[in-house]
DNA sequence: TTTATCGTTGCGTAAAATGCTATAATTGCT
DNA sequence: AGCAATTATAGCATTTTACGCAACGATAAA
């Protein structure tokens, strides 16, 4: 039994959907159908009943997530207690973020590093999402927080915080833009207001394609928040992480779009060369992001 | 991180050895170096301090090892509550215990079982060592206690319950072997009394190989009680594992040689068809060995 | 100094994990 | 009810990883 595998039991039981899971840490559905199946033979009992594709989980399922949610939390106090033990760190750790994922929880995680390596200096720069990998690669910043890309680079090593669905937004108002009006949305019609590169740029192109439906791309702008400001003054539909458009004062200004499928959702987190992970300032910000 | 690994470190943490934990485990010492290292890697601290050849646990791996400890006990009662879910066990288990193997260890093991499924009928056997692999390949019996073959046939899996050193042992009286009295034994004209075949008898052929020495052999025979017989009386010097001499009644007639380097002792355990392991009765037995 | 023992590293081979694709079963929708 | 989309899984080819053996360097014992 692996670590790893305790993490995305704890998500499968969680999801209960091997094709969401495989999104999540980012591995084919049937790598994950083939680690449960290891899992369950180290285990010795079903830990999902299969009904028809549904997995529901059994008592001995139940058991289990239990058992890897102490075993986890074991593994991360005992990262805690080993950093507490060792020597005071100081030093400068340099962080570059996109401003998209500046939103939220970035205090959070800067604050309880600080709590406890109150001797570190941080110097923090924000800027386009687009760039963060090249910062990295060229050893410009330490530490990059950043969505993760489709294809990670092999020297890097990304570290997941949280999944940030990306959502269609459109004008409150639906006169705005009248083809929203209809029942079934005509897409192909629908003024798009969208980012120049990236990876939103990237999901959007490819959720389109997937439908065989031509984009009619109204503007081209860079910059989630401008996205946002564009479409509460109806210039079209927009596609933003959901972080964003939490914390953007024009929440109110736009309305969330239910599409089917949903957008592949980004996952926000730390990216950093992998041979610099063993460095103790770099480690420790790695640590302090918790599980789950 | 892996159980697997767990196991290995507390018995690193206790030994302070590599090549001692490598015989108990029936691996490579470089697998174990480079298990360790991966351990350490995923940790992010040294383990042990290098001092020389010497390991010696650092404060980091104190800590480790009472996390191994915690979770290696966390999964032992996850085990046990699962097969407490099952349904009551019943059905028939047939054992063959080599002679060697049945003593001091066998009636515990078999309480706690009984402890837990008294539905389930044991079938013992005992016999020869030799035979215990061929009985259980040919499904004659569901499981066998005896120490783990140097080569173990690829379809079948050995759990280790503990390891029993051998020893040489001579008469309580020197002059019944003159050879003894000397400062340095002369090996090559110390008379032995040997087992005919068998894994002790490997064992000796090869510390006797390994020092460059022909043997003097007097007896063969079939048992190793009766090694401890004609040893007593005085017919030369034998080889025994430990558990038998210290059941044996003949015990104080003989004495144990001081010997380096040692005999490398056996590793006495469970042995089944990998195959057969899920199966609910073997599987049951297979969880009452504890660790260490 | 000589000898033996211990942990580590390079190298070739064997085993294992992974992704892609296909498949069968199922669900949802019209 | 029937078609289309979705789901988990098995086979296959590829890459990755782990292992044992042998050589090496360092250390401890004689």
């Amino acid at each position: 039994m692996e670590y790893k595998d305790l993490e995305v039991f704890v998500q499968l039981a969680e999801h209960q959907k091997l094709s969401v899971v495989s999104q999540l840490v980012h591995c084919s559905p049937s790598t994950l159908s083939r680690r449960l199946k290891r899992m369950e033979e180290n285990v010795g009992s079903n830990l999902f009943d299969r009904e028809g594709t549904r997995l529901r989980l059994t008592e001995e399922g139940e058991l289990f997530r239990q058992h890897a949610k102490q075993v986890l939390e074991l593994w991360h106090q005992l990262k805690l207690s080993m950093q507490r033990q060792a020597s005071e760190l100081q030093g400068e750790l340099s962080i570059y973020c996109s401003v998209t994922a500046s939103y939220s929880f970035l205090s959070e995680l800067l604050s309880r590093f600080r709590a406890h390596h109150p001797l570190v200096d941080i110097r923090l720069k924000t800027g386009d999402a687009a760039e963060s990998i090249s910062h990295v690669q060229s050893g410009d910043v330490d530490i990059v927080i950043a969505a993760r890309p489709d294809h990670l680079a092999a020297n890097l090593t990304f570290k997941t915080i949280t999944p940030a669905p990306l959502l269609f937004i459109a004008p409150v108002s639906n006169q705005a833009v009248p083809e929203l009006l209809k029942e079934d949305i005509r897409w192909n019609k629908v003024p798009l207001v969208l980012s120049e590169t990236g990876l939103a740029r990237t999901r959007v192109d490819r959720w389109f394609k997937q439908k065989r439906l031509k984009q009619n791309i109204y503007a081209q702008v860079s910059g989630h928040e401008a996205i946002v400001s564009m479409v509460s003054l109806g210039c079209g539909v927009g596609v933003v992480p959901d972080l964003v458009l939490k914390n953007s004062p024009l929440m109110n200004k736009v309305r969330i779009l239910d599409v089917q499928p949903e957008l592949e959702p980004f996952a926000v987190g730390l990216c950093a060369q992998s041979k610099r992970l063993h460095e103790p300032l770099i480690s420790a910000l790695w640590q302090t992001v918790m599980w789950e």
